[in-house]
DNA sequence: GGCCGGATGACAGGCCCGTGACAAATCCTG
DNA sequence: CAGGATTTGTCACGGGCCTGTCATCCGGCC
């Protein structure tokens, strides 16, 4: 049975998230302070994913994430916010969490985020520096692109495009998720950007020897790198 | 493809680690005792890493680093040792190894960390003296860059610059960044003092047959000497 | 066959970056 | 101290790479 730490100073709040995690088949682990989640994320047994909430007494969050990849935790990192903002988004994104949910938010949603952390599973997440599936890397840092040990060349835009494909991977995106994600577009431009970025993208990824986009017709895209060896 | 040297008197332990070697693209080569090891990591071509067991019949894997290193290789050491507690680990990286890795490990931790290494590719020997990035060398105490071992004249300025280069290699670097920490400057100037300083050193170094410095497209620049791939 | 959603190729505009020339500042040297 | 050499910073210009748009093509599906 997988567990999942959930930090979070709110008692409330906390059996809500409990509520999910066990709806998942999950067992929940609560702490209320920093300190004892880092704890706990860093002593007993593993966890597959945290949800961490950003505000609380003793200390962000997100500094508390450094600490707790320093201890070696290769649990997903969910982060719960308040300060919802795009701007809080990604940095809580770069600081190397896996992903970000801004407060009150809906259960469904909640159970939705930690599904998809669930079921990412096959990745890799290693010094929050590098993404990998099988032979096709992702280094966020040099932000470069290899398959097989090959560099790809890529755009900067494409960049941004597979970088957010590999942070929902195997799961469904839309275009709309995509524009909004990464054109900070929250309105359909009528054009088909998308499309033709993927394209450019799925090309150079082929050409490379990595089948790893997949077209969920009418519904968007998926990033599914078949996992070799 | 890069050569991996792995030093362990268990066959099992050995078959284990090259599997992951050859996961991650490289060529595993097995010696058992610590004489053949330290012989093969002085004599032969250089290898990119060498995964050394500590406990071994004829010697500490430990002391055999210090033999290594006089031997002039300047492969990354990683220690795999049974005596896996935290006092062990500072003392091994210490001594010189680059990471440490209790036994028995995950396959994946492993090459996890073997990724890491891969990718760091640098290594700083004696006393934070000597930046090496394969045939480029930074003195810091000379002030001097090498390429395939002939000078090259560098300003003042330059060497600021590839020092800081060199020691955020393979990331992404941003002009702001450079501002603060070469130029001491806490806003843009709004001219490209930067873009014409790279581009010098760029220069120098490319006559020198050093590709050294990317640009990273609306990012900023990444030192990543050609360790090809 | 017609329709719909997606793929692809071509193209234009824009923006970012590279470069050479020049001026100011600093250092060295006699 | 003077004069030259070197270094450092500014600017303007040109070119090339991205990016977004559109028109067209393709392939399934009813």
């Amino acid at each position: 049975m997988d567990r999942i730490l959930i930090v979070e100073d709110d008692s409330e709040t906390a059996e809500a998230i409990a509520r999910e995690v066990r709806a998942l088949g999950c067992t929940p682990v609560w702490h209320a302070t920093l300190d004892e989640g880092v704890a706990a994320a860093t002593e007993g047994g593993e966890f597959r994913v945290i949800v961490l909430d950003r505000m609380l007494p003793g200390g962000d969050g997100v500094e508390a994430m450094a600490r707790i990849r320093a201890g070696g935790s290769r649990a997903l990192i969910l982060v719960l916010s308040a300060l919802g903002r795009a701007a809080q988004r990604v940095e809580g994104l770069e600081k190397g969490a896996d992903d970000y949910l801004p407060k009150p938010f809906e259960p469904e949603e909640l159970r939705a985020r930690l599904r998809a952390l669930l079921r990412r599973g096959t990745i890799e997440v290693l010094d929050n520096d590098l993404l990998a599936f099988g032979d096709l890397e992702i280094r966020l840092k040099a932000r470069t692109v290899h398959v097989r040990r090959n560099h790809v060349a890529v755009s900067p835009k494409e960049f941004e495009l597979i970088t957010f494909f590999a942070r929902n991977a195997g799961q469904v995106v839309t275009r709309m998720q995509l524009l909004e994600n990464v054109w900070n577009l929250h309105f359909d431009p009528g054009t088909n950007v998308v499309d033709v970025h993927v394209g450019r993208l799925r090309r150079k990824l082929e050409e490379a020897g990595a089948q790893a986009i997949q077209t969920a017709r009418g519904e968007g895209y998926i990033f599914a790198p078949l996992r070799a060896n």
